[in-house]
RNA sequence: GGAGAAGUACCCAAGAGGUCGAAGGGGCUCCCCUGCUAAGGGAGUAGGCUUGUAAAAGGGCGCGAGGGUUCAAAUCCCUCCUUCUCCGCCA
């Protein structure tokens, strides 16, 4: 959420930023709703002032056996005015939300405009694999070394979900148990939150209103029902909700893992055959809550925590600054780091690494004390997978399989799977 | 799922329609005393949001949240949330 005042104070600067992302917007009837409100709550304020003052004085007269009919009467004509104008404030003060809440983040100076086209690579590592032979699909290696079910998770649940069986669930598992092991090591505090969440971490998060279509509402959708998470940003982001936070204990370094739920309605589902895209992956998640001036640093910090898990896989990926339009509403920055699929011939994200500035603590009310004005401000709150597994898990079969079918662990995850140097039982 | 009780400031807690920005205690801060420590004495310690302004002064809101009754609500009524206790259910 931004604000009035981040508009007032530099309209240009905003609508500049908005302008990158292909939109528009006239803030006159914005101020003309902040207008009138300040305009109504000075008249109210008054009202209400002299009603203190009088409903003070009843008591003394009182006392004094005084009848005080004639305030009374008079103080209930003031209250019924009171009441009407409370109603137009707070009429005006929802008309503000209601134009304020769906303005998209405002994304860095340093963002260029124009959608997917315009992300630029800013760096690589490693080299798309060679094979001197011919080299499976993660799909059909998957089905030979029997890996995924890919026929039992449709019958049980449909299109979209597939299960884990045997050493491809021990491979899946060594993955997540690699990342949470890193990010131990780094300090990050390991939250497990629940997956079934209320209306408004979804705001907070920012994903709401807007994608609340996109979610497994677990009874109908409304603002009291719950809902599946999409990522475990959603309750890390709302976790801290409504708090002011000492300066000292910044920056809040932590992850989760959780797996994510997504309907993923009208995604290109013939080319995103097998996990590219499913409607349950797991997820570790990386979060940050920072000061305004720690929160480049921790970008940069969460950006090459995530690269550090792909390059200890060995895996060949590259590190991309999203433009304008490709970063979500709710973002001032996006790097995605993408992995290169083989059979497939293209990179697909397994990290998304944001920068929200202030954009999620607004709506979250997450506030931190300053330690030398005392004052309270909005922290800054950031996110960034590490990692999702459901494009490691394929490219890492692709890239580490052997002529006969069978595939190389990883040194970093051997000692997550006993050892083991090899899996599958190939062709 | 059912029944009951409770939610007041950093913590505990009084308060039962008007002078309650809310008693008291603890904690914390400062000072005094005691050669250290323990103990004692004194003073201070409500914020958050908002309005207003060049800055201020001043004003509004505030006792879990939201409504309502009333001239007036921490206090009465309703709804919701949370916590605790008891009962039920047991993956």
């Amino acid at each position: 959420m931004i604000s009035i005042d981040m508009i007032k104070n530099d309209q240009e600067k905003v609508e500049r930023a908005i302008e990158k992302r292909g939109m528009k917007i006239d803030f006159k009837p914005l101020f003309e709703l902040d207008s009138k409100r300040r305009e109504l709550l000075n008249k109210v304020d008054v009202l209400k002032s002299k009603r203190n003052q009088e409903s003070a004085k009843v008591p003394a007269l009182k006392k004094e056996g005084k009848d005080c009919s004639e305030i009374f009467k008079e103080m209930k004509m003031l209250g019924e005015e009171i009441s009407s104008l409370d109603e137009q404030v707070s009429k005006v003060e929802e008309e503000i939300f209601n134009f304020l809440a769906p303005i998209p983040n405002l994304v860095d100076e340093d963002v260029v405009p124009g959608g997917k086209e315009a992300n630029q690579e800013i760096r690589s590592f490693g080299e798309k694999p060679t094979f001197s032979f011919e080299p499976l699909s993660h799909i059909d290696l998957c089905k030979i070394n029997g890996f995924i079910d890919y026929q039992a998770g449709a019958k049980l649940s449909g299109n979209g979900h597939w299960i884990y069986t045997g050493e491809g669930a021990e491979l899946e598992w060594a993955l997540i148990n690699y990342f949470i092991n890193q990010h131990l090591e780094d300090g990050y505090k390991f939250i497990l939150p629940p997956h079934m969440l209320g209306y408004k971490c979804g705001f907070i998060a920012g994903q709401f209103p807007k994608f609340d279509d996109e979610v497994y509402w677990l009874d109908e959708k409304s603002k009291t029902g719950k809902f599946l998470l999409p990522t475990a940003e959603t309750p890390l982001a709302s976790m801290y909700q409504d708090s002011i936070i000492p300066e000292q204990e910044l920056p809040i370094k932590m992850f989760a893992y959780t797996p994510c739920y997504r309907r993923e309605a009208g995604s290109y589902r013939t080319e995103e055959r097998g996990m590219i895209r499913g409607h349950q992956f797991n997820k570790v998640e990386m979060f940050q809550i920072t000061t305004p001036e720690g929160s480049d640093a921790a970008f940069e910090e969460l950006v090459s925590k995530a690269e550090k898990l792909v390059k200890g896989l060995g895996l060949h990926f590259r590190t991309t600054k999203l433009a304008a339009e490709d970063v979500s509403a709710t973002m001032a920055r996006t790097y995605d780091i993408e992995i290169w699929i083989p059979s497939m011939g293209i990179y697909k994200e397994v990290s998304s690494a944001s920068n929200a500035r202030d954009y999620q603590a607004r709506r979250g009310n997450i506030k931190y004390r300053d330690s030398k004005t005392q004052k309270t401000l909005f922290v800054n709150t950031l996110n960034a997978s590490g990692l999702a597994t459901s494009r490691l898990f394929p490219a890492l079969l692709e890239q580490y399989q052997n002529e006969d079918g069978t595939i190389r662990v990883p040194e970093v995850l051997q000692p997550f799977m006993r050892g083991k140097t090899v899996i599958g039982k190939g062709k």
